[in-house]
RNA sequence: GGGCCUGUAGCUCAGCAUGGAUAGAGUGCUGGACUUCUAAUCCAGUGGUCAAGGGAUCGAAGCCCUUCGGGCCCGCCA
């Protein structure tokens, strides 16, 4: 019985002594006690019917509380009454630790039914193809990825997708570099094509603009080859998003990350998805072209209020803007339209997935990756469009089908790390910005962390060979930045310092990791498996009550962030049962404990969260390392 | 001017959805614990008018209102 379900039972028995005692029926909450003194578990019936009854919390409390206690069978221990007037329960201690230890053995554990198998998409990333991904798009990945993760988990059917701006305005800049602007097709030795892209290419190019006319001319032209395809300049700029896309690509399987399907939307664009969704819109009444004013002659949403303008879908010289770019794919995410694409394989990931893309060509494979419900990961500055695509699509959206635009704050560099890029920033951090060269690239961010966290394993390891080292070293790295990038919240800037995201103690994935590590070498050092079969009645200190109780909430924590789309909530979990562990590990020693009873017992105890822990590690995409 | 987000310990943040028990972590600082399962650890101390004011409530960090501070967004750019 998982801890879940414990509270259910106890939830229900009070309920049923409630409605025998004629109260009205509330929505009362049985929840684990915020403090050890007040018991295991709490519940706030006495408040809610404190109203209704005109009597004291604690009276009605304590009416139900003697009855439960009449009736108690094994589970329940204790019943307590705690001023103001919550209904406290001790639960006893040997049913508590086995139940819970027994169903974490499970290999689903964690798992919680709540998307009863819905189709589900979640876009992240979807990074210009023309350079590589800084700090800030690591955000945007790490959070999509964990979401996916948390809802795979909550039993959502999930594919995921990755948006590919092939045929846009900063693509065609490197194009103008590469064409116009002298820069040669390879960068210089050792340098990755899409930070030679990102870092000198786009870079430079955006600057020269301002003194070089004949350049900002070709941009135009180049968008519009771009747009339209087929040329040989199309045919260039589709090779060089694809190299850089390839070169992002390995940055974001260094972070575990993986994707189902890549939409290009050079391929949108020439699709019949755009006059499909533009029909659809004129017949709906969505838009009108406007005949006056400021406006004239373009296609516009009107808008309901007064101090907003209206917003153009289509300019007068007919070109769509980047906001109506959206809708199509939106759309086409949500199912709502006849799918023009076939899917071609990308690529075969690390975890053996495949990774698909769409295609125009009639070759390839059908395939269906849209969703009942589709959230789109993008940073909060685009809450204003993203709130237009959302109105429009329900608009037309049939049935039960909704998009959710699941914003976050951005990503800034503080002031320390900005003087490094020999920026003056006033004391204040600093918002990044690809066009003007302020940002810190993803893979620096990993190097420099990687050569710390190797140092720290060969330090600690002396005897591992070179391999095993290097493989910690970048699990570590991948850990303590997936961590720090997912363990706020959604609404709060993260100010990135260069040097603090080297510390790697405290409240860190590398310390979480840690404890993982330790289970590890306790389980190693005992050289016999656990058994399970025997009771747990030894377990009796606070240190491993509170561990064993930590392993407990795994599923509740689960559903908890994939109904509120809170990864947070997963990594304020993980640090949580690494401080109970570690905790435990401090006070009470497993392989001297004496008897070989409780050597079994409290070695089941740590094999369970080494399990429990590497399950909830997964869902950040961290790996759980053996030995660091 | 309008919209969204934000303000809790020196610093970085939990807690706020669903009001309830002495407001919690990390970091910093001070001190302590490695002959005993790896000290990326643990233990103790330090540190708070929960931005300010008002309201409803038996009860507010949380709900409502007002004000103030900070960030972002509001283009026939993307």
């Amino acid at each position: 019985m998982t801890l879940r379900l414990l509270f259910e039972e106890i939830r229900s028995t009070v309920q049923k002594i409630s409605s025998d005692l004629g109260y009205p029926a509330v929505n009362f909450d049985v929840s684990e006690a915020s403090k050890p003194e007040f018991g295991d578990i709490s519940c706030n019936i006495g408040f809610l019917l404190a109203k209704p009854l005109k009597k004291r919390p604690s009276e009605i409390s304590e009416s139900i509380a003697e009855k439960y206690r009449a009736q108690k069978g094994s589970l329940v221990s204790e019943v307590n009454v705690h001023q103001p007037g919550y209904l406290n329960f001790i639960v006893n201690n040997s049913v508590l630790v086995k139940s819970i230890l027994e169903s974490s053995v499970e290999k689903n554990y964690g798992e919680f039914d709540l998307g009863g198998g819905e189709k589900t998409v979640v876009e992240h990333t979807s990074v210009n193809p023309n350079k590589a991904l800084h700090i800030g798009h690591v955000r945007n990945i790490i959070i999509g990825d964990t979401v996916a993760r948390i809802l795979r988990k909550a039993n959502y059917d999930v594919n995921v997708l990755n948006y590919v701006d092939d045929s846009g305005l900063q693509v065609a800049d490197i194009i103008v570099g590469f064409l116009y602007g002298g820069f040669s097709k390879e960068p210089p030795q050792g340098q990755k094509f899409d930070h030679y892209c990102g870092d000198v290419v786009y870079v430079n190019i955006t600057e020269r603009y301002e003194t070089e006319r004949h350049l900002a001319e070709k941009r135009v032209l180049v968008l519009k080859e771009l747009e339209e395809g087929r040329s040989e300049i199309a045919k260039f700029g589709d090779e060089i998003t694809r190299r850089v896309l390839e070169e992002q690509l390995k940055t974001c399987w260094r972070l575990g990350v993986v994707y189902d399907c890549l939409n290009f939307e050079s391929q949108i664009i020439r699709s019949s998805l755009w006059k499909t969704v533009f029909d659809k819109m004129k017949s709906l009444g969505i838009i009108y072209l406007e005949n006056e004013g400021k406006n004239s002659g373009c296609w516009v949403i009107k808008s309901d209020s007064d101090v907003e303008e209206d917003k153009i879908l289509v300019r007068s010289n007919g070109i769509a803007t980047y906001i109506a770019k959206d809708i199509p794919y939106a759309a086409w995410k949500l199912g709502i339209l006849d799918d023009p694409f076939h899917y071609k394989q990308y690529a075969v990931q690390k975890n053996h997935q495949v990774l698909w893309q769409t295609t125009l060509e009639d070759a390839g494979t059908k395939l269906d990756f849209a969703g009942d419900r589709v959230i789109t990961v993008i940073d909060s500055r685009q809450s204003r469009l993203q709130n237009i695509i959302t109105k429009i699509i329900s608009d037309f959206k049939s049935g039960k089908k909704s998009y959710v635009h699941l914003g976050y704050e951005s990503v800034t560099l503080s002031q320390d790390t900005a003087k490094t890029l020999n920026l003056e920033t006033g004391g204040k951090s600093v918002q990044m910005s690809g066009r003007k060269g302020i940002y810190v690239n993803a893979d620096y961010v990993l190097d420099i962390l990687g050569v710390k966290t190797y140092e720290e394993a060969k330090k600690r390891n002396p005897e591992l060979d070179e391999v095993s080292l290097v493989k910690i070293a970048e699990q570590v790295a991948v850990g303590a930045l997936r961590y720090a990038m997912i363990k706020q919240d959604l609404d709060k800037i993260i100010t990135f310092d260069l040097s603090e995201s080297l510390s790697l103690e405290g409240d860190t994935g590398p310390y979480i990791q840690y404890a993982h590590a330790r289970a590890v070498r306790i389980l190693e050092k005992a050289g016999k498996a656990p058994e399970f079969g025997s009771t747990f009645d030894g377990l009796a200190t606070v240190h491993e009550r509170d561990l064993a109780k930590a392993i407990g909430r795994f599923d509740i924590q689960v559903e908890d962030s994939a109904k509120n789309l809170s990864p947070k909530l997963i990594a304020r979990y993980c640090h949580e049962l690494a401080v109970s562990f570690n905790s435990f590990y401090e006070h009470v020693k497993v392989l001297a404990a004496g008897s070989p009873e409780m050597i079994n017992a409290r070695l089941c105890l740590v094999w369970s969260f080494k399990e429990t822990l590497r399950k909830a590690l997964d869902l950040l995409g961290i790996d759980a390392p053996d030995r660091m």
